[in-house]
DNA sequence: AATGATGTATCAGGGGCCTAATGCAATGAT
DNA sequence: ATCATTGCATTAGGCCCCTGATACATCATT
């Protein structure tokens, strides 16, 4: 697994948003224990406080909880996971669409080159 | 013309990119002057210092160039601003689709979900 | 009962970013 | 010549982030 760590964001935030990832798409199981705050930090070669910070978000808004002293764990509530996959896709479209309008381009550009880059780069099967 | 400001991304940074699209699109012509640091920096609402460190990085890429005293300019070679639009859409494209296959989507998903986008949100003509 | 693992909290130091306030050199306009 | 404009540079202070170190309470295990 990556840990790559772009400079221009704090860094709680990318491990935050790169496990939320692993828990939507499916790597993370509802129910599952996540490493300790310590072990997770060591493995993502970062500070523990920075961890904890990033754990912190996810356990804001539902994604996982903490059972005493056993641990951090991914919510069972499957319909949290599923909303936040849904709104998270919206918003990384929403995002994109807006990047590619601001450069110039309309939306037949866009299909138009998504689709091309998609046959250049990812049919690979 | 809109400069909102995100804070989880340095300023300048995002100032950079805002007129670095500006350009790209067509917004701002080869040739043209742009306003002046001062100018500039009060109608985006930023310390000058910020606008300077901005417009700096879009020196750095021969987008924009000095005369001496008479302002900033935009590049008059039209290569490197069609060569930039080039690669940043290709860079938008690859960041875009990581992000969603990151959270479980494969080629078809993606497609599909963009297409569905557009349908609904961007044919008001 | 003792030990280890875990989450949680705090403190100090360093670095980058942003703002505010100045100052200076060079150029164009008057 | 004088003045305003412009780019450029510097300094100081504040804020947030990151790290490293340390400490503590709780729970499971032994």
């Amino acid at each position: 697994m990556l840990w790559e760590i772009n400079s221009n964001q704090p860094i709680y935030l990318q491990i935050m948003e790169r496990i939320q990832s692993l828990i939507i798409s499916g790597y993370y199981k509802p129910g599952d224990r996540l490493p300790s705050i310590r072990d997770f930090a060591a493995t993502a070669s970062i500070n523990p406080n920075t961890m904890q910070k990033a754990l912190n978000e996810l356990e804001k808004i539902d994604l996982i909880y903490t059972n005493k002293t056993n641990g951090k764990f991914i919510t069972e509530d499957t319909n949290v996971i599923q909303n936040l996959k849904n709104q998270i896709s919206i918003q990384y479209i929403r995002d994109f669409i807006e990047k590619m309008m601001d450069i110039g381009l309309n939306e037949k550009d866009i299909i138009k080159n998504i689709n091309q880059y998609i046959q250049n780069n990812l049919n690979n099967e």
